[in-house]
DNA sequence: TGTACATCAGTGAACGCGCGTTCACTGATGTAC
DNA sequence: TGTACATCAGTGAACGCGCGTTCACTGATGTAC
């Protein structure tokens, strides 16, 4: 049947957000169409009235994802104290134990190679991080900003992947704080 | 028909070099069971007389992978400048664009979390890979050796995979680049 | 404002496909005598 | 040393299963008059 013309984009926004969470929690083949629409409280068949494929979706969840990751980027810009506070957050266990909702560079970073369509929206998502980080973060000096941002990105990717990946507690807390040690 | 006892061995340890290049090119997910036994010039039917499941073979043949790097690294340990080159080496161009030879934490980083069975033999890999990066590279303190060893293994380890995930092959170069430099 | 009809998002059965796994069969190897 | 037979790794057809995708159908919504 037909159904309210109001209702349909939010349909899709919901199933970006299904997406973007489960993709990130076990990987965009772990996840099925139907999984994800049933999240939504649709059934499967009516995906295709929104997306040309999984495929499409995995590049446009995973953007929708990374937008909302950069929002709040954007707003730890406002001072040195925030942007040190985005850091530590991001190095946190919550963030570790909460990979639905946290950054697509730990959930999904060694996957990306695998997916080339989705490659495009994450290389911007990473320059876009790198930059602000080189902008806002309380170097010691700005000529080495831009570097010592790669550093330490890089540092905090392969800390919580790590952190994720290890199935011993107490190493997986050590390497976040030894990470968020790093930056203070 | 039966076969000589002396190949029985070696065609185990094919199919483990097999796999392992094939998982971290590919993900575990991303090669079916026939594509490894079509590597190692079998047919699929005959992988069940050396392997309970699939499975299996995953957590075997990155324990296979894990201890040919932890050899490396145990070679590098003769010296520091061993252990620097060691570091440089896996911040290397050539690193990144082998992932089938290189370093499981790199390949399958994002992955170990979604495999169970696969994140003891990793977690021991991580631990002995942070143990002798303290004990063995120049760090200008003893105390803070551990701390050090786990930030720039978190930075190894991120740089890599971002620099493999991003399709802009300047801004590749650049994360390798300073990750090396961060070494220095 | 009321009526008749076209639209189109959602449903759920059905599709082909590739996957992991099983199994009856083969026949050279290894063993018992 | 020679012979008879049991062993067992490899083959390839077959299995059930879940996947992404398609499609005929439904019926409330939106529109034309």
């Amino acid at each position: 049947m037909r159904y309210p013309a109001s209702e349909t984009a939010e349909k899709h926004v919901r199933i970006l957000d299904a997406a973007a969470r489960l993709f990130r929690e076990r990987g965009s083949a772990g996840v099925s169409v139907s999984e994800i629409m049933q999240a939504t409280g649709l059934t499967h068949g009516a995906f295709y009235n929104h997306f040309a494929s999984k495929d499409a979706l995995v590049v446009e969840s995973l953007a929708h994802a990374s937008s909302k990751s950069l929002k709040d980027l954007t707003r730890a810009q406002q001072s040195p104290e925030e942007m040190i506070a985005y850091v530590q957050k991001y190095l946190s266990a919550s963030h570790r134990d909460t990979p639905g909702d946290g950054c697509v560079m730990t959930a999904l970073g060694s996957e990306i190679p695998r997916e080339p369509l989705a490659q495009s929206g994450f290389t911007a998502y990473v320059r876009t991080t790198i930059e602000k980080l080189a902008d806002h973060f309380p170097w010691p000096s700005k000529r080495s900003a831009r570097a010592d941002s790669i550093r330490m990105l890089s540092t905090m990717v392969g800390a919580v992947i790590l952190a994720r990946a290890v199935n011993d507690a107490e190493l997986s807390d050590e390497i976040l704080r030894d990470a968020r040690d790093g930056v203070k």
